[in-house]
DNA sequence: TTATTTAGTAATTATAATTTTACTAAATAT
DNA sequence: ATATTTAGTAAAATTATAATTACTAAATAA
């Protein structure tokens, strides 16, 4: 039974694959690794030092310096101590880097709403409660 | 109505980040680039024309030909004329360009399955209840 | 207190990804 | 029949990423 149910969250994934890879499209001024770092902290919604965001992407963190610094100058980004550990920098997102993210996500939300009219009103109920319970689920499975 | 389901299906994509991400991790003998193709062969089960996967991956398909020709000199795929376009050239996984995308997925799969025991017995019947709805009804949208 | 880890920075080298231009041959449009 | 578009290849130049080594300062362990 467990089987049955990991291999249904498998099958979920390559399901949201075009929509993730639309992520990073037409991501004109920025880099590849400019665009990760943003969307991680976009996704996660607070601020991380360096070495969490090294951990979380699986890159090296001397990569990350410049990488950082380069999102810091064009206002992307922000820089402050962690008032709890004085070696440790937290890293923020801007207004700007919030907006170029909040950009590529209403894209896909308005893809799915127009694919949305392929199914009918009693699907589009059930799609909404099984999303839903999938969500509340999930978020459960990882705390 | 149609806001609120489509600001759950957004929800699900972060809910599904930690897994996709983990995806390309200790992608020892693969550049990144490599990676990608075989893994996009991979999740949509079947042979592609370069030009697809130039689409499909929003890369130059002058990026492609050394990155494809690597992977056929390795092993992962093989190339072969496309009988419906004499232009065209099919790419395909090789036994073992599938078997290196299997053992990633099968690290997923293993940290679901360890994720589920912080669910009860209904919990997981429910989920894995949602979980195939909302493949189900995603599939039926794509199409 | 002293030794060891840990967070971040920096510079260098090697490798990989991206862009540009240009070409062939087959397919399609006029 | 001719012109145009499309799939794939190729080479060169630019830029980005990755890996290695080394350093400072703060935190933590002994």
């Amino acid at each position: 039974m467990k089987k049955e149910l990991a291999h249904e969250y498998i099958t979920l994934i390559p399901n949201l694959f075009g929509s993730f890879s639309e992520l990073n499209k037409n991501a004109t001024e920025l880099s590849h690794m400019q665009n990760h770092v943003i969307e991680y902290l976009f996704m996660n919604k607070r601020a991380f030092n360096l070495k969490e965001i090294s951990t979380g992407l699986d890159i090296a963190k001397q990569q990350l310096t410049n990488v950082v610094s380069a999102l810091e100058v064009q206002g992307y980004l922000v820089k402050k101590p962690d008032p709890k550990d004085k070696r440790a920098v937290l890293i923020a997102l801007t207004p700007k880097g919030k907006e170029v993210q909040e950009k590529k996500w209403a894209e896909i939300y308005n893809r799915f709403s127009q694919n949305l009219t392929k199914l009918n009103e009693e699907e589009q109920r059930d799609l909404q409660f099984a999303l839903h319970k999938v969500n509340v689920l999930l978020t459960k499975m990882e705390g």
